[in-house]
DNA sequence: ACCTGAACACCGTTCAAGT
DNA sequence: ACCTGAACACCGTTCAAGT
């Protein structure tokens, strides 16, 4: 029925298992409905037993985290720009639903470190910045796409819901594709300050 | 016992009176402890009724962070420029415990604006920007603030639980100082990009 | 090593019924 | 108009016990 490992135990399931399982059940059902109990029934196991492999609900989510963020790290983002190593980072939480607030809560309470912060980081150096603009940079930078995705992704839950009544009601067909620009625009003005920073430290 | 109004009805609670307990529980207790429940108790009342007052716990949590956000919105701020909106806004959500939190939730779920946003949104145009431009710009120091924020307030929990035996443990009084500096420098990385999308503007 | 079964102390929300 | 009491369908976590 399954595959025995070396020693012939039975093995039943790995943290791997149960990580790629709740991944799945968040993109499926969405944060909210991420409880332990679903994640139990998804693979055919009861409550207590995730608590053999994980020490509590947050870490498990940690692994979530980091699970959908490591997945398509490019590799040409290690020598890539400011700009296309944080659209990058955007379209990898935008591949799961709930991803930004599920990775933010995870960030907020140390229990995971973002690819993205350390290449945005080498290239703000590269760009000119020193060693603690860089540091500042990154930090923006990481700040700015969580938030707008998190809100972003929210209000498609809120569409897909049909909760939307008011306003969003008459969000045309253009303004859902102007989202995509508004984040460009939004990291565009981030890099101009980035820019405009080197340029002022040179003839200072 | 309690003031009878006009009509000379009972009238035990307003709705600014549950409103003003739950935000007195929140900085007491933090937002995970900021249950139905625990607000009912504090006002000597069922759960039951509060949702006589409130149609269910996000429209109730929506004001507080509206009366959180209120209370202090500056005169000068109407006139000001980003930096000082942006750090009256910041220091709004630091007076009370997970603000930044709370606040993010109730925004993402559209059920308040944001008092800081026109003002921001002015003052980008008042320092050159035009509509879609000063639109941009609100929106990415919004992100930016509400984001460090956010994270600044999980940090404190964190350090005030004494859980933090890793990294945290090592940071000094300059570096606690610090956090301030880094929200300041973050903010004038956005506007030096401001000003030089303006200036870039002028000599097109 | 890995999991079951049952329990504990909670949640948000609804609803008939009281005054 | 404003609230009680009780219930419903959930939560995360713990722990003895099984195999």
């Amino acid at each position: 029925m399954r595959d025995p490992d070396p020693n012939g135990q039975a093995r039943r399931h790995s943290r791997a298992d149960i990580v790629r399982a709740a991944l799945q059940l968040l993109d499926d059902e969405g944060l909210p409905n991420l409880s332990m109990r679903a994640i139990a029934d998804r693979i055919g196991v009861q409550v207590s037993a995730l608590y053999w492999h994980f020490r509590n609900k947050q870490t498990l989510l940690a692994q979530v985290s980091e699970r959908l963020l490591e997945s398509g790290t490019i590799d040409s983002d290690a020598a890539g720009d400011i700009e296309s190593i944080a659209v990058n980072f955007h379209e990898r939480l935008l591949a799961y639903r709930d991803a930004a607030e599920l990775v933010s809560s995870s960030l907020a309470l140390g229990l995971i470190t973002l690819p993205a912060r350390p290449l945005i980081h080498d290239a703000a150096v590269r760009a000119g910045l020193e060693e603690q603009g860089a540091t500042i940079a990154a930090d923006t930078i990481v700040h700015f796409v969580i938030g707008f995705t998190f809100h972003q992704q929210q209000r498609m839950n809120a569409d897909s819901a049909g909760v939307a009544i008011h306003e969003t009601a008459t969000m045309t067909v253009a303004d859902i594709g102007s989202q995509g620009d508004d984040f460009r625009a939004g990291l565009r003005l981030i890099t101009a300050g980035i820019r405009a920073t080197v340029a002022e430290s040179r003839t200072a």
